[in-house]
Parts: structure tokens; C-alpha cells; sequence
DNA sequence: ACAAAAGTGTTGTTACTACACCCATGG
DNA sequence: CCATGGGTGTAGTAACAACACTTTTGT
């Protein structure tokens, strides 16, 4: 059964989607993946990419699914966020929607989309358009979250390339948070956590001392007091 | 429309049900609230009160309100915990159930239950005997975001009388963390919180000095570091 | 040689832990 | 008067915040 067979019945009976804010960091803005609306009566409009579920996929499975429709990518960082069940939040018909949370590294990523959807890309958090449904308040719940991860937990790996340098750790903390940090603070800390090995490598960017790179030495999820 | 309208239709549709994980303290033993199921295939078994939601309410509604036709309590602690959303959490049919987590003080609470039950009562957390569905899973989880909940908020205050003693509050902790504390550390941290005040009234409960009855000061859910 | 980012320690302050005795009451 | 839980302080330790200069490289 595919999705495009549910949502025809009484538009009262409530309908169950799966929504993904991605975010990734770029130019060391933080951005959020966002698909242009092709149905009515959101023409146009720009909003998170989801869809109702299949009946043979788990929530997280549809999240999961349409997180490699859009950018390809199958092992990333994803963890469910909140469910929105409000009665006008679409228009159109009661939809309840799962929303999930994913980060990623966006380097030589190519976003694609589907039939569905007009058009594709990454938007930056900070001075968004208006948005289709409920999705601002989505995204700026969603970024609540991220900062709380930022600070309690190592996900902070699933934004950087496989090995980064320290003042590039501490450049996604800080856009991210928002504030500046202090260098030599921020070093000890983080590596006092231990969760860094060093990669063996410099790296050698311009006129200036090259740097060591880190990386860490788990990728699964764990929580830690990291500020 | 009425719940018992939805779940006739095909059985591969997914019907969005709420359930609630209520949780309070009897005799310093933290307690989930849970019903007996009528209907096959679960007839007899034990599970969290829930159903399927109404076309007009939002999902927190209908969460209150199956919180309200069981306990009576309208203005309670009560938050989104999860939605679970496996394939075959439910035999039946394909059910997505979101589950809300409530903190009560029992004292002179009188359970009710709806036709839809057999009974109704609050059973300790420790050694729970078999549930339906996947709501032993859910209780588990729940009780991980107690913990974290009374180690990093306020809403303790939801599971105690109006006004308390010290040592009441304590054991709280005590029973719910599963560890002793230091009273002379628990008194000096909660206190320099300032979200207690002292009642101006004295618990004379047996032969022994006296305690000084607190009350928080805000019912308001706030985050702080409280262990 | 200079511009530009990498890297590195110390000190004062604040929060946390561990620990033992006297107090007020009811029976 | 005694059994019971209520109430209190201190000292050692660990984590955190504030702060500025030297090193290494490419051009």
C-alpha cells in the first residue's frame, strides 16, 4: 500500500505523517532542509519534507525513508522530536504528524527531490520565510532541542566531516549556541571528556600554523555534560 | 464523532490512540496507573489507560481527558512522552499511539473507570506483572524521564500535598532515584533554589520535634538543576 | 618579516561531597 | 525520661570562569 492510497476518506478521520527537520551547518550558519509545496493549498510554499506514513514502515522507518529520498543519506543522526496533533494545524484535513530530527554533514551532498515537491534546499534558521502548517513553530522547537544536544551529548560529530580541527568544533558550537566561547576553556573540556582521538593528520589551510585533526572515537549517541 | 466510529475500516489504516502513563507515590512506592482491558485479544490483561482520539481534539486534549475520566484531576502536571509506532505493537490492527506522562498525589483520589474496562487501580512500578501491548516498553521508558525530570525541574511539587515537610520531599527523591540521600546536602541545595517558602504551619505527626510544612513557591514547570 | 590562526597554564571562585551531633515533641 | 525523626555546619575537593602570549606556517 502506498501513501498516495490513505488521505482520500472523511477528512475528519485523522491521518498520520512523518515530518524531518535536517539540519546541517554550512558557511557556519546553521541550516535546516526545507522542500517547496507543489499541493494546494500551500502552492509554493516552502516546508519540512515528510509525507504520510505506509502501513508496513514504523515511524522511524518512514523518517529514515524520506531523509535518503532527500539527500541520499542512510546512517545519520535521527531521533524522534514531538508529535503535533492539533486540530487546524492543516487546513485541509486532521493530520497528526511525527516529527524527527536529523543532522548531518553537508559536504558534496546533492539534495534531490521527488514528483512531490517543486524544489529543494538548505535555509538558514535565523530570518526564515513563512513557512506551510505548523513548521516554524516545528523548526524553532527543533533548534531548542539541537541546542540542548549541543551541550548535553557528543551528536555534535554528525554536523563535521569524519576528522575536523578544534577551532572548527568550536565554530559549530558557537554558531550554533549562538555565543562566543572561550578557546583554551572549550579545548580542555573537550578533550578532558576524552571522546576525541587525534587523526593523525594536520590540517594545512593557508598562511598560518597548521592545525591537528580530531575525530571522535564513537559515533553512537551518548550523553554527556559537554558545557 | 465518536471514538468507537474509527477503527472499522481497514485494519491496515493507522488509528491514532492516546495513552497515559500516570505515575504518583502510595506509601513511598512510586505507582503507574493501570486498567483491565475487556476486549480480545488483551481480555483480562492489565494496560495504561488510553484510546483513540476524537475528530475535535488535540492530542494533549485527549490526553487530559482520559486523564479526567479516570482520576477526576483536571489541573495536573501532564507532558508528551513518546509516540510509539511499530508495526505490530498491536495485534490487531495498525495502531500509533502517543503517550503522556502525568504526576498526581493520590491522597484522596477515588478511581472511576468507563464501561470500556474491567478495573482500574495504581500497581508499583518495581515487578510489574505482564502488560498488553508494548506498554511495559512504555512504562520503562517513562520512568527514565521521571528520574530525569525530578533530577533537572521543579515538578516534584506535582506528586506532593500542597504543603510538605522537608523529609517528605526527600523521600520522594529517595524512592523514585532508588538511592539514599544526604539530608544536609538535600536540605541545603533544595533551599538555596528559593522555589520552596515555608508554609508558616508545623506537622506534628507522632513523637517527635515537629516539621516545618513548605510549599513551592510556583506550580509553573520550570527547568533547574535540582541534583 | 609579517599576517593569521594554532596552541598552551594559572589563579580565584563556586559548587559538591562527606560526615555527627543536639533539638523538640508525644507518649 | 526516652524514643523518634527534625534540624544544623564545616572542611576538603573538584569543576568552572577569566584571562594573554608564544608558535608555526605560507606568502
Amino acid at each position: 500500500m502506498t501513501p498516495s492510497e490513505f488521505g482520500t476518506l472523511d477528512p475528519r478521520i485523522p491521518v498520520v505523517a512523518v515530518d524531518v527537520t535536517v539540519f546541517t551547518l554550512l558557511g557556519s550558519e546553521l541550516r535546516v532542509l526545507l522542500v517547496r509545496v507543489k499541493k494546494r493549498p500551500y502552492t509554493g510554499v516552502w516546508a519540512l519534507p515528510g509525507g504520510i506514513i505506509c502501513s508496513d514502515e514504523s515511524l522511524e522507518e518512514a523518517a529514515y525513508r524520506e531523509l535518503a529520498e532527500k539527500t541520499g543519506l542512510k546512517s545519520v543522526y535521527l531521533e524522534q522530536l514531538f508529535t503535533f496533533g492539533d486540530v487546524n494545524r492543516d487546513k485541509t484535513r486532521r493530520a497528526i504528524s511525527t516529527v524527527y530530527f536529523a543532522l548531518v554533514n553537508a559536504e558534496g551532498l546533492e539534495l534531490k527531490t521527488t514528483e512531490k515537491y517543486a524544489g529543494i534546499g538548505w535555509f538558514p534558521v535565523k530570518k526564515l520565510l513563512r513557512l506551510a502548517y505548523d513548521h516554524a513553530k516545528v523548526i524553532r522547537y527543533a533548534v531548542k532541542r539541537l541546542r540542548w544536544k549541543l551541550e548535553y551529548t557528543n551528536v555534535a560529530w554528525s554536523l563535521l566531516p569524519r576528522a575536523f580541527t578544534l577551532t572548527e568544533l568550536q565554530t559549530a558550537y558557537e554558531s550554533i549556541l549562538g555565543k562566543k566561547l572561550d578557546k583554551r576553556n572549550f579545548r580542555k573540556k573537550i578533550l578532558s571528556l576524552r571522546l576525541l582521538t587525534p587523526a593523525g593528520k594536520m590540517k594545512h589551510s593557508a598562511a598560518h600554523r597548521p592545525a591537528e585533526l580530531y575525530r571522535f572515537k564513537t559515533r553512537k549517541p551518548i550523553i554527556v555534560k559537554v558545557l
